[in-house]
DNA sequence: GCCGTTTTCGGCCCGACTGTTTTCAGTCG
């Protein structure tokens, strides 16, 4: 019995509470309680009473207890054994919500998702009051999209989805200023739509212009304020929402789309004890209608501080510290990149070039080592042939250090893909598995260790192989990665490449050891990842001080002239 | 069901759009 097992439980409740039609206000009281347990640093074992956290109260915490000791709960058992198991499944239905929902049921006595869609085909809905054809049609198209698509995309994926919206939106006349909002903006893994808003002149112009494109497959919804699309890109449909926004509300309107909805809810009751209101077209004051030039401007009014949109999830972003955050500007060089040695696209002049316009103060040249014969990996001699030429550039440059440096393979045997010999002539040297990913917990372990164990590997890249959305990366326990990297001042890699953040948010949050977040550039372009390996530290709540590309020119030539085992901020 | 510096009852974030209805309920984000 774990947190995440009671939290379930009262997640599971408000759900069945809600297709039961219980008071909307009684369902969400639920829903707050499995909130507090998550929003909570604590593990099940160290909270001795529930009802001390705050939406917690005597009857949820009845239920908890009851749960906890017995492994049972008689208010789900109740529910249950009033609410068929089928009408679970048409909640997620879009368009049918408990209030529909149990009304087909009261009425027709369909409780299967298979039974819904034959009475809707013989009309045995739209002949119910209150519904009608085009809602029959509707709940058809809805079964469709449900039983075709994929509930959630994955960050990569949804990048693609957004180039094909903002490659139109370039085109349009008029259009001022737009971003992507919702959870995109906020650089979820997984995001279920596409959220957009727009300050454009005529939006009617622009409406047009978005429902006459290839991809569109349906208009989902259409009016003055709003435009929602189904589209179509390489065989997958998504979901996308525009708002269009006039005047000086657009701060506003970014906020508020920007999400999430549990930060939105605790922001508007920060607002309403000071007897104020937002909504996403300003702040209503007792002297009329406030608007914003900037979200930190919006922030400030509240005495918070800037909010960035990663963190902006569970509410209690608003309630502790975060001045000691890193944020983008903190990061002053990229430890992690490819060149043409390997299997990049660019020279290492190109990239020190790319790297300078990003004002970084230093980067290390990364390429595969030999046994990674797909990606061109360095013979020991290339190695020391790039390394000459890597010095000679350096030597050319006032305004930033390049260093030398591997992405070294850790072998199916746990060996090292080159000798301490050649790896001491190194300036810096990175460690990563690229192979035999189907080897047990046991195997991985012993092949990260004995990387973490080398003198001269500072960072282990990726570490646990995963794709988000493709494949889960290799067996990896976690708990022994942390503690041998503080054992042996080993740093762990946040990879900021969109496909992989890796090490996630989750596995980061509260843990004791020094990070790097890099890009793992294979082109000058991927330089820019690096704002999603960033947003990854901030929802994880990671400080400045324990990242260490965030060192200033100065302090990163002496962490690297010194034995790997002193300490960094010495 | 939870909560309280307008407190033990009466609120609980707020607005857009659709569809069915003829003034609004339901859903969504």
């Amino acid at each position: 019995m774990t947190k995440k097992d009671v939290i379930r439980l009262l997640e599971k409740i408000a759900v069945y509470m809600e297709l039961n039609l219980e008071n909307p206000f009684k369902v969400s009281a639920y829903r707050k309680a499995a909130a507090a347990l998550e929003t909570d640093g604590r593990t099940l074992d160290e909270i001795s009473d529930f009802s001390e956290l705050k939406g917690i109260g005597k009857g949820t915490n009845d239920v908890i207890t009851e749960f906890v000791q017995t492994g049972k709960s008689s208010v789900l058992k109740d529910l249950t054994d009033k609410v068929p198991p089928g009408l679970i499944r048409m909640l997620k239905l879009p368009t049918l919500g408990p209030k529909k929902i149990a009304k087909i049921h009261d009425a027709l006595g369909i409780d299967t998702l298979e039974g819904l869609k034959a009475a809707c085909e013989n009309n045995e809905v739209s002949a119910l009051s209150g519904f009608g054809k085009k809602t029959e049609e509707n709940i058809l198209k809805s079964i469709e999209t449900v039983l075709n698509r994929p509930e959630r995309y994955p960050i990569n994926r949804i990048l693609k989805f957004k180039q094909v919206i903002t490659d139109v939106i370039d085109t349009i006349p008029g259009v001022e200023r737009y971003d992507m909002t919702g959870s995109g903006r906020r650089t979820k893994e997984t995001s279920r739509d596409l959220d957009f808003i727009v300050k454009v002149e005529d939006y009617q112009l622009f409406t047009q212009t978005m429902i006459e494109q290839n991809f569109v497959t349906e208009i989902v919804s259409q009016g003055d304020k709003k435009l929602s699309l189904e589209i179509e890109h390489d065989f997958d449909k998504i979901n996308v929402d525009f708002r269009f926004v006039n005047g000086d509300e657009y701060i506003s309107t970014l906020q508020h789309f920007t999400g999430s909805k549990e930060h939105n809810v605790k922001m508007r009751q920060i607002a309403k004890s000071r007897g104020e209101k937002i909504s996403e077209y300003g702040v209503e004051t007792p002297d009329g209608l406030k608007t914003f030039q900037s979200e930190e401007e919006f922030y400030h009014y509240f005495d918070l501080p800037y909010i960035p949109p990663a963190m902006r999830e569970t509410g209690k972003e608003t309630d502790i510290d975060i001045s000691e955050i890193v944020s983008l500007s903190d990061i002053k060089g990229d430890l992690h990149m490819h060149t043409v040695y390997s299997d990049g696209a660019n020279s290492i002049r190109e990239m020190v070039e790319a790297a300078r316009e990003k004002n970084y103060s230093y980067i290390v040249i990364t390429d595969h080592s030999k046994s990674l014969r797909v990606a061109n990996g360095l013979s020991d001699e290339r190695l020391l042939e790039q390394l000459e030429e890597i010095r000679a550039i350096d030597q050319e440059y006032d305004d930033i250090d390049v260093y030398s440096g591997t992405e070294m393979d850790i072998l199916a045997d746990g060996t090292l893909d080159y000798s301490d010999e050649i790896l001491s002539q190194l300036d810096y040297v990175i460690a990563a598995i690229h192979s035999s990913f189907q080897q047990s917990e046991e195997d991985i372990m012993h092949r990260l260790k004995t990387a973490m164990d080398n003198p001269y590997v500072r960072h282990i890249a990726h570490p646990t192989g995963r794709l988000i959305g493709v494949r889960d990366g290799y067996p990896v326990n976690m708990e022994e990665l942390f503690d041998y990297a503080e054992k042996t001042n080993t740093i762990l890699e946040i990879n900021a490449n969109p496909q992989r953040l890796d090490l996630s948010s989750d596995a980061i949050a509260n843990q004791n050891v020094m990070f790097t977040v890099n890009t793992d550039a294979h082109h000058t372009d991927h330089l820019d990842f690096m704002h999603y390996g960033v947003s990854t530290l901030q929802k994880g709540f990671v400080k400045t001080s324990q990242v260490l590309n965030t060192l200033s020119r100065e302090e990163f030539k002496a962490y690297i002239n010194k034995d790997k085992q002193s300490d960094i901020n010495e």
